[in-house]
DNA sequence: AATTTTATGTCAGCCTTGTTGACATATCTC
DNA sequence: GAGATATGTCAACAAGGCTGACATAAAATT
């Protein structure tokens, strides 16, 4: 135990140790958990198509984000743009995505899902929507709003205003 | 639009049409962002240890449950024994984790983090503590309670009372 | 106009962590 | 004693990360 005479090491708020604070057990497995089962679901419809969860990410960004371009695909998964080819490759090859010359920068390669990509994205995200919704119905009104700022917070600091940006479409506080 | 002559379709809540009900795409992508922020803080100390993240799950639970046998242990990761062994023995040759024979039948093997295990462990936890911690402060009272129901509700049904007996030590409702 | 920077693509190889299938051993149960 | 169970292990493979090196086209700079 930190002694009390050194109140430099103590947080602003109720007197709670940051030195020697309790893990939040709970929320870490918890969200292992939820996490584990949600990424699950797609799983099945994917594996029929031979794609893998790598497939799933980029496809799901593209359909939501139209002509999304390269550097920002990557941005936004953090992997390196040789893993991100492999699978963008494929993507395109099967035809579920498609690659346009930049208009502006011709250099830009911008993506756009076809009829085909759209329809995967949007069973998959169906597929998930209904475990989520699942998750929210019997729980209070506020609980959806509650738990969107709560998985926001939880990002970065210094990308969380990106990532409203990419979900909410604006980046009001 | 499914016309209201079909009543059938709907669900029983405020009017919600179960077959084109819109995608949830801002928890989707939050839980997306989220868990790679969460995952990743761990990642650079587990790389000093020559660790990988598969090994801080293991590391994890068996911490967090001491006397786990490896059937338990499989269940909870769902992943194969080889996959799980793999890692496993480098925890035990690297003196991080116990394997003691077991008491009431003797072909079990029991798990137990070793000191060294420990410290690990609570330094990870603690660590994701901290970007909880920050992501909870200024939110009401309730978040907490609220955030936590929902992760568990997003689980797979057949496997909450699992969760719920591994995570709080009781099956209760 | 020449040079440098940027956006992307690609080859080659490596690592981690998942998989399947087969088989071995010790121990418990019936 | 026979069969089921808990674990360990070998071998091979796949997905999806990584690094490093190099190539090309187009934009930006000087």
């Amino acid at each position: 135990m930190v002694p009390d005479a050194i109140p430099v090491l103590r947080s602003q708020q109720s007197g709670k140790d940051i030195l020697d604070e309790q893990p939040a057990y709970d929320l870490i497995e918890l969200f292992f958990f939820a996490y584990r089962d949600f990424v699950s679901d797609p799983d099945r419809i994917l594996d029929e198509y031979g794609f893998g969860r790598a497939h799933h990410r980029v496809l799901h960004f593209v359909s939501r984000q139209p002509g999304l371009t390269i550097a920002e695909l990557l941005d936004i998964l953090r992997i390196t743009k040789q893993s991100l080819n492999r699978v963008l490759k494929e993507l395109i090859e099967k035809d579920f995505i498609e690659s346009r010359m930049g208009t502006s920068d011709r250099r830009q390669r911008l993506l756009f899902a076809t009829g085909k990509g759209h329809d995967l994205a949007l069973k998959l995200a169906k597929l998930q929507t209904r475990r989520i919704m699942r998750a929210l119905s019997g729980m209070e009104p506020e609980a959806k709003e509650t738990v969107s700022r709560y998985l926001l917070r939880l990002i970065d600091p210094s990308d969380s205003a990106h990532v409203k940006q990419l979900v909410f479409g604006t980046n009001e506080t």
